[in-house]
RNA sequence: GGGCUCAUAGCUCAGCUGGUUAGAGCGUUGCGUUGACAUCGCAAAGGCCAGAGGUUCAAGUCCUCUUGGGCCCACCA
């Protein structure tokens, strides 16, 4: 007991009561009728993913509702487990066997598939270990994995339903395209960036009659000179597209070019002729106001293709270098060839003019790689009919957004929305569960050199199937085969709040292990339990991928809401406003600091910072303030525990209360706490962690440790001292255990049963063998009765003398180990009667030997100086050389009352003011008039007494 | 092009539906080893709340515009 520690040793503690949670299975919740759920899923990392600044955060904020509602008495239930990842850790193994010089390739599907499993068995705990060391509550028995055979189940169902509904179809389109991975990519999965680029003016010679113009074609003649008609000049970013061109567009009301629409031209350097065509889309103030179409490599002109039933020539393949269609430029990747057909260009003298033009473009959200919008054939979900209801719900309020402002983003992306490219071309993944008979169907896939396609890919001969069909259903033919890509990741990731749950299977977990035994309240099953969730706690980079996407999930697929609330966080930046990441070198590791401030200071300091929806800035200094914190709480916590007497009885407060007994500076802590207390609720109510934080943070340290413990060092053997102190403490610990779990636990504990016989107290380092714990003891409860505003104003007083002599000591320049005595002058009998009976804790705290209270401020010889706030406060100026600066101080004051007074008069003599403002405002500023008139007449007084 | 967001003390930020003398942490300056804590205590200095208009009895707070940061979305050849 007298051995504690002056400083607390977090790493020591942290990893012990956690250990000390799990093995008492605190962090299980089950479905059951006798409390209320709370349940929050986890945005599950990637298997990848190791614990960044964000992680933190966002754990930090589901640990901390998780373990109020579960003090709260709800059954609540986190949810935890990881996300597979498809391309990110696709790229993760491809990487480590790019040591071993191999390629997936060189391993074939199965073999890179086994790799990729044996990579997770071995790295991918990695992030939930460090989610432990957090502190997160999750109930890790029911960890989730997105490629887990029970989880698969739940993709491969809501993909048969979608198929069904008719909602899943294939179709050649325009997508974006990694070049690098190699795959498509939903719109959301290549974000535009800002690109330094050039727009290329290039002369597309006209045929004039039924002759081209042959000039640039052979390099021995030059360009001759040019009428206006030879040519029509067209403006692009991307030059090497123009193999690919098979038609240049115009406005058809743009008179300069009128008179050339459906003429031909001829595609320089491959020799083609082209059509020029017209179409209001073309945007005359842009460039030339000619535009060239490339249908293959460019979503515009693939409506514009389509529509014109112009050629659909691809030049490029799946690796971004040019294909057989590319003539001259065959093999060059695709930044190669640009650079080599503006040569080429340039030599025939058909390159007008460079213009830098900035311009955004997709790239790769895994590899950065810039997207090339690509022609291929892919599997899509048709969004329009899954997103109603999903905005109703929104709109109707039935899903609130935290802060508001997400709803607008949300609703505006939603009711926007495009068809989601669900199939990838890459290996890890879920394979999508569709089957093609080679004998019904005469599947091509588009080979580089197809030059028309069919634009229709009515599924004939497709097959749709939970399981592998052992028979086409049409033809009977058993040759049959899967298709070789896989879905989306965010395509298992959507289903996430009720797949975790045991959809498609309705039986609940808990049934299987516990039948019940009554019919009558037969348990219910997790997901009609647990389902809706209540919050998602999440960052605002994922509202479309992921967030958007399971309301629309839940509504289709169990016909109710996933979630009721969605807090939005901020994103974690440096001190200089940047997006922490690897590439920066701009990171600070959360384990870093976990190891040297403790998993506490984290996430105190963090959550402090956290301002609702405000982005988090950053330093490592800031993780002080939380060790700092968490130091203090140790110290103020060592104290009592030093001081706490065993032989007294840990009795219930309330009778106490009843009885009036307690003494006005208990009743002030314990009204203080309750109040305190009272706004925390509020604050974690509405999502406003930085203001539960700070709310405790300033009434454990200021109020508590500064005032209380300091005002009760006088009198600390007396019982009800030592039965409040013990209360108030042991009630804060409770109060703080969500936001610092570990140091909490580990006072609490120290704690024990402290007042009960036998008292127990754990052994340093120890665990003890049956002991509860804090985390599932009740959350305090507010007592209103309690809160006494009486008492609080009381003490305000009381704490407004002992400042004041602090400060006139301090401008005096009266050192602290120099008792002095003190006169306090004022009118009220009351407040007399109070300081006399506080007078020995203002004493203490303001170091007087002598405090004397009298009615009226006489006038003395020079020997006082005073200072005035509504009442007198006399300090003797016997031998004091701050005199002459104190003086000074006090004209200054005067002259700020004055001018406060003016300020005051000048609003209460404007009559529209008495008028138009509430009564209770207007008594309120005749009060402060008043006082202001009396602490001026009072510093007057004193100046006299100076003279 | 559309939308969002921020601008408050030297620094990083709070300030809810408009109503005391605008707060905190860090930093700065004094003083301090007082029975837990120097990862501490006491005190102090420091703000024309970005600028300009407007609404109101009353504006850091509401509206409009301007300036300057940040972010998101868009079929910006």
């Amino acid at each position: 007991m007298n051995e504690i520690p002056a400083r607390y040793n977090p790493k020591e503690a942290e990893d012990r009561w956690y250990q000390f949670w799990e093995e008492r299975g605190l962090f299980s919740a089950q479905a059951g009728p006798a409390k209320k759920p709370f349940c929050i899923v986890i945005p599950p990392p990637n298997v990848t993913g190791i614990l960044h600044m964000g992680h933190a955060l966002n754990n930090t904020i589901q640990d901390i509702l998780i373990r109020y509602h579960r003090m709260l008495g709800c059954a609540a239930l986190w949810i935890p487990g990881t996300d597979h990842a498809g391309i990110a850790t696709q790229n993760v193994v491809e990487k480590a066997l790019a040591k071993e010089k191999l390629r997936r390739q060189d391993l074939g599907r199965e073999k890179f598939i086994e790799r990729v499993w044996q990579w997770r068995e071995q790295y991918g705990s990695t992030i939930i270990k460090q989610l432990k060391k957090l502190g997160a509550s999750c109930d890790w028995s029911r960890a989730r994995f997105t490629m887990d055979e029970e989880y698969s189940k739940a993709v491969v169902e809501v993909f048969i339903r979608l198929f069904e509904l008719g909602l899943i179809y294939r179709g050649t389109y325009i997508i974006n395209w990694c070049p690098r991975c190699q795959t498509a990519l939903s719109d959301e999965e290549a974000p535009h960036r800002e690109l330094k680029g050039n727009l290329y003016y290039i002369k597309y010679p006209l045929v004039v009659g039924h002759v081209s113009c042959v000039f640039g074609l052979t390099k021995t003649r030059g360009p001759r000179p040019t009428a206006h008609d030879e040519y029509i000049v067209v403006a692009t970013t991307r030059p090497e597209t123009m193999l690919g061109d098979t038609a240049v567009a115009v406005n058809p009301k743009d008179k300069r070019y009128k008179h050339f629409i459906g003429r031909t031209l001829i595609l320089p350097l491959v020799n083609r002729e082209i059509k020029i065509i017209a179409d209001n889309m073309v945007d005359m103030e842009f460039g030339t106001g000619a535009v060239k179409v490339t249908p293959a490599h460019d979503p515009n002109d693939y409506g514009l293709g389509k529509k014109h039933g112009l050629e659909f020539i691809k030049v490029m393949r799946p690796d971004g270098r040019m294909n057989e269609n590319a003539a001259d430029y065959k093999d060059m990747d695709r930044f190669e060839a640009r650079e080599v057909i503006l040569e080429d260009l340039k030599e025939k003298g058909l390159l007008e003019k460079v213009q830098p033009h900035q311009l955004s473009a997709g790239h790769c959200y895994r590899c950065h790689t810039l997207i090339e919008p690509y022609l291929s054939k892919q599997w899509f979900v048709k969004m329009k009919p899954l997103a109603g209801p999903a905005i109703e719900a929104v709109k109707k309020g039935k899903i609130k957004f935290y802060p508001k402002r997400w709803t607008k983003v949300y609703l505006n992306w939603m009711e926007n929305i495009q068809d989601w490219c669900i199939s990838r071309q890459i290996w890890w993944g879920h394979r999508l569960p569709v089957y093609y008979c080679k004998n019904c169907i005469s599947h091509i896939d588009i080979k580089d050199n197809d030059k028309r396609l069919a634009i229709s890919d009515k599924p004939k001969g497709v097959i749709a199937s939970r399981t592998r069909p052992e028979k086409c259903p049409v033809c009977g033919s058993s040759d049959i085969y899967q298709d070789e890509d896989v879905l989306d990741t965010w395509f298992s990731s959507w289903l996430w709040p009720f797949a975790t749950l045991g959809w498609p299977n309705i039986g609940s977990r808990i049934d299987k292990i516990h039948p019940s035994p009554s019919t009558l309240h037969p348990s219910p099953s997790d997901i009609e339990y647990f389902y809706p969730t209540s919050v998602l706690v999440t960052a605002p980079e994922i509202i479309f991928f992921w967030v958007a996407r399971m309301i629309m999930a839940g509504f289709a697929f169990i016909g109710k809401k996933p979630f009721r609330d969605v807090y939005i966080h901020g994103t974690v930046r440096d001190i200089e406003g940047k997006k922490m990441s690897k590439s920066l070198g701009n990171i600070i590791d959360p384990l870093e600091i976990i190891a040297e401030y403790g998993a506490d200071a984290l996430r105190f300091s963090l959550v402090s910072l956290t301002a609702q929806g405000q982005d988090v800035y950053l330093s490592k200094e800031r993780f002080e303030q939380g060790r700092n914190f968490a130091n203090k709480i140790w110290n103020a916590s060592r104290f009592i525990l030093m001081n706490l007497d065993p032989g007294y009885k840990n009795e219930d407060l309330s009778v106490f209360f009843s009885k009036n007994k307690l003494s006005r500076i208990n009743r002030w802590i314990l009204s203080r706490f309750y109040a305190a207390l009272k706004e925390v609720n509020r604050s974690l109510g509405a999502y406003k962690f930085n203001e539960a934080a700070n709310l405790l943070y300033s009434f454990f340290w200021h109020e508590f440790c500064d005032w209380y413990l300091e005002m009760i060092k006088v009198d600390l053997k007396n019982s009800e001292n030592q039965l409040v102190m013990y209360k108030a403490l042991e009630k804060s610990l409770r109060a703080l255990h969500p936001l610092m779990p570990f140091i909490t636990e580990e006072i609490w504990q120290r704690l024990g049963s402290w007042g009960q016989s036998p008292p127990v107290f754990p052994q340093e380092g120890t665990v003890p063998p049956k002991l509860r714990s804090i985390m599932t003891e009740p959350w305090p409860h507010v007592q209103e009765q309690i809160i006494d505003k009486e008492v609080e104003k009381e003490m305000c007083l009381v704490f407004d003398v002992i400042t004041l002599v602090r400060n006139m000591r301090s401008e005096l320049g009266i050192p602290l180990q120099a008792d002095i005595p003190v006169r306090v002058c004022l009118a009220s009998r009351q407040k007399r009667g109070l300081l006399e009976a506080m007078s020995g804790q203002i004493k203490t705290l303001a170091k007087l030997n002598e405090l004397r209270i009298e009615e009226h401020y006489a006038r003395q010889e020079h020997e006082y100086a005073a200072i005035a706030l509504g009442l007198h406060v006399v300090i003797p100026l016997a031998g004091v050389n701050g005199a002459g600066q104190y003086k000074e101080k006090l004209t200054g004051r005067i002259k700020e009352t004055i001018s406060a007074i003016k300020a005051k008069e000048a609003v209460l003599a404007k009559t529209d003011f008495i008028r138009r403002a509430p009564a209770e405002i207007v008594e309120n500023e005749k009060a402060k008039l008043k006082e202001l008139k009396n602490t001026l007449s009072k510093l007057k007084a004193v100046e006299d007494a100076l003279k």
